[in-house]
DNA sequence: GGTTGGCACTCTCTAGAGGTGAGTGCCAGC
DNA sequence: GCTGGCACTCACCTCTAGAGAGTGCCAACC
């Protein structure tokens, strides 16, 4: 399914199958209700017909591996990290969606002119059907292939130029020349450029101009320097990079795990913050399909009491973002992965698509 | 001052000046530390040489006129909304800002070429300053004149559509038409827009068009036609009408008076619905001046506990939008208010100044 | 030898009791 | 009209006791 050998990936191997079979109804359990899980409980939740006893020493077992921890003495036990880790990787049994779920999904996902109001869409539509966050990272202007730029002269030495991108998607830019240019200067400009490089990826235009750009400006006539002065800064690089739309975040509110206002604050200036969240991201931009991160294992400390589940999503051929639900590690991971799953598919799928 | 006649105003009249007096130096104390005020504490606080008792007196009078109230039987006072109100209208000495700290705001509030920028820059600049939450309404498209409008033939009976607004913003749509455009149509039709129309208010162009449009059709030639078609699609109505740019939320997470987490999710969850708070600040654009809502005074249960304070922000001397701050109802008004008030004519200053 | 019941032990949680301190309301006297 | 005195109230803290849940260990059983 869709769970990848991961980099945290734990052998179940030297855990024989009764201990494989209490771990995961554990956590099932736990999942269920957040309480810690005592033997008693076990003994009679398990299918297993084994006496509270025998179950403690298991237990006992287990902690001794790292995969499960009590609170305090009398206390039931609590999955850690490490047991959330396997229990993803070789114990959960994925619950596929019905149909008519996924019907409904794909409804809230139907094309549009805009991919930004699908992108957006899809974030909410994490954020409602899992109670938890949803996120959406934007692709990056990279991915972007060229359809036509044109230039509109404005007052005070100042362009405007208008790029069409994969065939339905606009991006206005402002930018200061030297002089005023007159319509039909730019209007030759933008028809030199959009006979050069139409079709061509965004990043392969800037590369071609710089390299024009480095060959002896005298040869040159007037049109082409032109071109060169407004096309050199249309296509200069964005310094802002990568986005997330994040939808949802008051839903985390919702979890006693989350209770701690500091730590919910640590969260959410880490979702305003960006910075972070975008790293993790992009990390998951790279890794081909669903990726879950545990607790700490992200790295980053605000996220210590929070699981992301992300999976990436394409335009074409070409992997171009990721998509992902954030919450608390208790989370019903059985249900989530499916869910992000599909979104991602369901996201390529309206974006494929023109309307 | 900043503080116009207001709705909730109350007289000062029925108060003796020890009373007054006294109430100040409560609320003033009480905003510094969010502790219940005694008669001991006030008695030295208070320039008025006064013994404890004498000053029990006057609270329980002013206890009776609603304008105090205290916890529980042993606490001190603490202001009610009346109280805050009073002192707001009649009571408060503001701290003029320092020429230092309206030099730096000016520098966070300079003018560019994307206003949207200088409106973030504002709603940043009011969380930072305050450690509030701080909100800027994004002008409405009403106010909005037209330079100039191009079309730009997309593939499948799709038109980009460009407006160029108030001489340096750009919006984008794309239309779909019933059969596609040559280029040299599109351009004709923008030209003769563009002669029509040109410097004048949205609204105007859309009435305009609509009259047009009724005017029978038989009569019009094939360019007239065109226009039509691509300008009505242009020119319509938007549905989504306002919004705004709230920054430094998670501000409002450090204080106690917001520390029970169902009001806090209350309140981000208003925030993200955005239908309450910006009925709130259309309010304020009506009203000219600085405006200030105390807890339940807002009329939103989500803000009883917060204030907020407000003040319209002008390009030309049109009033086109509102900025300001979300706060605990314990806020330090003296402070607060010439805040907004400066923040509010420098981002007007900054938004009539082009680049 | 794995499994089980028994048992002592540990730890959290809750409720109640008692003490403390802050602050009040009221009253009599200045 | 102001003030000191005094009884009273209430939140808050600490301490204690008891209940409940669950554990670890051990000896016995199959």
């Amino acid at each position: 399914m869709a769970s990848p050998p991961n980099a945290h990936h734990i052998d179940s191997a030297g855990l024989n199958e009764r201990a494989q079979a209490l771990l995961k109804t554990l956590i099932e359990r736990y999942i269920r209700d957040g309480q810690p899980v005592g033997s008693r409980t076990l003994s009679r939740d398990s299918s297993l017909e084994l006496s509270p006893a025998s179950i403690r020493n298991v237990m006992a077992d287990l902690e001794e591996m790292g995969l499960v921890i009590s609170p305090h003495t009398s206390a039931g036990r609590v999955p850690t990290v490490k047991g959330y880790r396997m229990f993803v990787d070789s114990l959960l049994t994925i619950k596929p969606l019905g149909e008519q779920e996924v019907r409904s999904m794909e409804v809230q996902l139907r094309p549009s002119d805009e991919p930004q109001r699908i992108l957006r869409a899809a974030s909410s539509l994490l954020s409602e059907i899992t109670s938890m966050a949803g996120v959406v990272l934007i692709p990056r202007r990279e991915h972007e292939s060229l359809r036509q730029v044109e230039f509109l002269p404005l007052s005070h030495n100042r362009v405007l130029a208008i790029l069409v991108v994969n065939e339905r998607e606009v991006q206005n830019k402002i930018i200061h020349t030297t002089r005023d240019y007159s319509s039909s200067e730019l209007q030759q400009a933008a028809n030199y450029l959009n006979q050069q490089f139409a079709g061509r990826a965004l990043h392969q235009v800037r590369e071609t101009l710089l390299q024009e750009m480095g060959e002896a400006r005298t040869k040159m006539n007037e049109l082409m320097l032109t071109t060169i002065e407004v096309a050199s800064q249309t296509f200069a690089e964005e310094e802002a990079g990568s986005d997330y739309l994040l939808e949802g975040q008051t839903n985390l509110m919702g979890y006693q795990e989350m209770a701690d206002i500091d730590r919910l604050r640590g969260l959410f200036d880490a979702f305003n913050r960006k910075r972070d969240i975008l790293h993790l991201l992009d990390q998951s931009l790279g890794a081909q399909g669903l990726q879950i991160f545990i607790g700490e294992e992200s790295g980053y400390q605000v996220l210590d009491a929070c699981s992301v589940v992300t999976s990436p999503y394409k335009q074409g051929d070409q992997v171009v973002g990721v998509l992902g639900v954030i919450g608390p590690t208790r989370m019903a991971y059985d249900r989530v992965i499916p869910i992000v799953d599909v979104t991602a598919r369901l996201l390529s799928a309206a974006l494929n698509q023109a309307h």
